[in-house]
DNA sequence: GCCATTTGGTTGTTGCGACAACCATTGCAC
DNA sequence: GTGCAATGGTTGTCGCAACAACCAAATGGC
């Protein structure tokens, strides 16, 4: 009945309760910082900087779903509320008629830039500062493998290259 | 104005980049599993391994908060779902009249056991056997080193040492 | 012994994510 | 050019998490 299912080591397991532990407490530090200093979310704000980098800084809805590893649904609507905050506007893509581009205001724009240093900063305090070189790239390479298993798909894409703080 | 803020160099960029996706991913792909298979959340996979490696499965909800890194407010929510599917009941404490102690019920530690392997299996399929031995090793120092920066307090607490899969 | 504070916990509201249903356009078969 | 599947996107509903407000019991000062 219970096929023989191998139980984890005990350093496989201090490894795998350490990274559980953090994958529940670092979004909700990133959530809490944004959402206090610039009302936003971690994922408002990749949306919105990711836009920031795009050419015209437009993309269509399906790749900047790509990007930020998200389901169409759930951009869907998160680009409505920022729509509605005026940071994103949307308008119907000339070429297909059934795409939706979505492209940073002026407004978004401005907010990108005023929260991504206390955004970086953040990131440094919670991740990158607490790590030797060493680690950063050992880091680098654990995040990969794991991604290629999470999402064999984009594992590879250019998107995991370009996440640019905005200069 | 804008006190000279230290952005990421392009390693630093890319160990975060992926590390960013890892922590948006990996929460999805273990609350599918657990709740396709279990009709559990990941957290409430959580809450029942604890209850069901504590002393007579028992724990005071304070206890219970501290081992799952999560606040009495929402564990308080997550409990009472539990106890009205019958996995865990409540009781007062009869030392501190303020207190509530959560047990885990013949049902629920019957749930915990059936759910064990799957869980087990997605996480070495998603994170461990990704990984070569000296990866898990790295990560475990990584996480932790992450952990005494989002919560000092408790990253040396023996929490971190316990999830154990009930064997 | 009494009041203030702290500790332990619950509840109500609000907002976001997942999932499924749905509509429109496009591409392809023939 | 008609029929059908695939693509691109939106919307509605439901469940859970965060936050704040709240209540009860316990502790400490004096």
């Amino acid at each position: 009945m219970t096929v023989d299912t191998r139980w984890l080591d005990n350093q496989q397991k201090a490894a795998w309760v350490r990274l559980a532990a953090v994958i529940e407490l670092l979004p909700a530090a990133l959530d809490s910082q944004l959402r206090r200093d610039a009302q936003l979310t971690h994922f408002d704000y990749f949306v919105l900087a990711m836009l920031s980098e795009a050419p015209a800084r437009t993309l269509r809805m399906t790749a900047l779903a790509e990007h930020t590893t998200a389901t169409l649904a759930r951009l869907s609507h998160v680009v409505q509320r920022l729509e509605t905050r005026g940071l994103v506007e949307r308008f119907p893509c000339p070429e297909d008629k059934r795409a939706t581009n979505a492209r940073l205001t002026e407004e978004g724009w401005k907010k990108v830039q005023e929260a991504a240093p206390g955004h970086v900063t953040t990131v440094r305090e919670s991740v990158i500062d607490a790590l030797s070189p060493e680690q950063v790239e050992q880091l680098a390479g654990i995040a990969d493998a794991i991604l290629h298993r999470l999402d064999p798909e984009r594992a590879r894409a250019a998107v995991y290259e370009r996440y640019d703080e905005p200069g």
